[in-house]
DNA sequence: TCTGGGGTCCTAGGACCC
DNA sequence: TCTGGGGTCCTAGGACCC
């Protein structure tokens, strides 16, 4: 919104251009790309699913399968009461095959390799890329776009590469911001292009729920209707001390993104502030053997993984879910950083000590604190860290707080 | 609500320092 | 001692995102 004038001298450098891609039930794209009779079909692919069986959790549906009421996130016992597998619809007199469908179990290496053919393009086609999740990334192609341009044929140019080269589909919207751009992609998914222009972002968001706005969660949304905000407009209309006072700095943060004011740069991801390894056992349990050995498990795999990739953690803790849903979790600091896998069991273990008697559903290790070395640890996550931050010239790093530490010193 | 796993950021209180 | 102000780090929990 021109008009009211920024500080004189400080040109409103004219509005960027950011592009949201985000893939379409990426998922089960890719279980169709490489299986095709699936194409068409209701398909359901699960998390902690095996074939044959009926624990997980939904990971993506299609929009067949959505239509059926399946739902991304419920258990996929749920999912099968509404939608029987197709095998034994076939063989059930009593089951429908065409009230039927496929279920597969996550595969994420695949998924993966098909997200960095997609991302192949992306980077093509701008010079900076936000890469969220495996499908889903931020484009900044300000300084090859502008909104002189036509930017629907750039966003069609792009959906149908990532159609024609990859052989799945994307929805893509654009707009001046990222907030923005991530609610028009998603806006006439799946398969679709939505622009919206600086000028109309406040008019477009208005008559969204209040929880499309990204930041407000099912909490801060049933809030918000309590105070009788329900739609975007609503939120942008907002007292913003109030906002202040309720939900502080996050109630001023989502009353600027409903206002269509989001300055939020695309930047490339940086390197992880913490890993972590977690899982859930199919049903509470008590026993301390079972929860040792289950941290073990958990610290060792969280271990590997740091080393692999290249990471140094200073600090170590657990999570520890209990019914019905309370998650606690424990950390403990070290001295400095290490890469030490049997501290990592151990420090994991002993803060477990105080959970012994506890009912556990769910367990969990983390590192954090990482400080990663050098080395070029070819990357198993696609990205490439090319610049070694060692060149000492940066004197001013006035990015907030990523990565403040430059020498690790010496250690080995 | 009866659900998975991998993350980020914010807040609040306490310890500790000057 | 109560009066003041400022800051950092750590841990735990909460909300949110994909």
């Amino acid at each position: 919104m021109p008009r009211d004038g920024t500080l004189p001298g400080v040109s409103d450098d004219a509005e960027r251009v950011v592009c949201h891609v985000d893939m379409d039930c990426f998922y089960a794209a890719c279980e169709r790309l490489r299986e095709p009779a699936l194409r068409g079909e209701p398909l359901v692919v699960g998390m902690g699913y095996e074939p044959g069986e009926s624990h997980g959790a939904v990971a993506t549906a299609s929009y067949e399968a959505r239509e059926f009421g399946v739902e991304s996130a419920e258990a996929i016992s749920e999912a099968l009461k509404v939608l029987p597998r197709k095998v034994e619809a076939a063989k059930d007199p009593d089951l429908d095959v065409t009230e039927a469908g496929f279920y597969r179990p996550v595969d994420l290496d695949y998924y993966e390799s098909v997200a960095a053919e997609v991302k192949e393009i992306l980077h093509s086609e701008a010079d900076t890329v936000r890469e969220v999740s495996i499908d889903e990334a931020y484009l900044d192609v300000t300084d090859r776009l502008s909104w002189d341009s036509d930017l629907r044929t750039f966003g069609q140019r792009l959906r149908t590469r990532i159609d024609e080269e990859v052989g799945v589909t994307a929805s893509v919207g654009i707009a001046p911001s990222m907030s923005a751009a991530k609610i028009a992609s998603d806006h006439d998914k799946p398969d679709g292009l939505v622009v919206v222009e600086p000028d109309d972002v406040r008019e477009f968001m208005a008559p969204l729920a209040v929880e499309e706005v990204h930041g407000v969660g099912p909490v801060t949304a049933s809030e918000f209707r309590e105070m009788g905000i329900e739609t975007a407009g609503d939120l942008a209309g907002a007292d913003p001390t109030e906002l202040r006072e309720r939900f502080g700095e996050r109630g001023l943060e989502v009353h600027r993104y409903a206002r269509g004011e989001d300055d939020r740069p695309v930047e490339p991801k940086g390197k992880p502030k913490s890993l972590n390894r977690e899982s859930a056992f199919t049903e509470a349990t008590a026993d301390a053997e079972q929860k040792r050995e289950r941290v073990t498990a958990l610290a060792a795999d969280v271990a590997e993984r740091a080393s692999r990739e290249g990471a140094l953690y200073q600090t170590i803790g657990i999570k520890v879910v209990t019914p019905p849903f309370d998650v606690h979790t424990r950390a403990r600091s070290l001295p400095g950083p290490v890469e030490d896998a049997d501290l990592v069991e151990e420090v994991a273990l002993d803060l477990l000590k105080e959970f012994a008697d506890e009912r556990v559903r769910k367990l969990g290790v983390r590192v954090s604190k990482l400080q990663f070395t050098d080395g070029q640890q070819a990357s198993l996550d696609g990205f490439d860290e090319t610049a070694p931050t060692t060149t000492d010239e940066d004197s001013e790093s006035t990015r907030s707080d990523s990565d403040g530490q430059q020498s690790l010193g010496d250690f080995t």
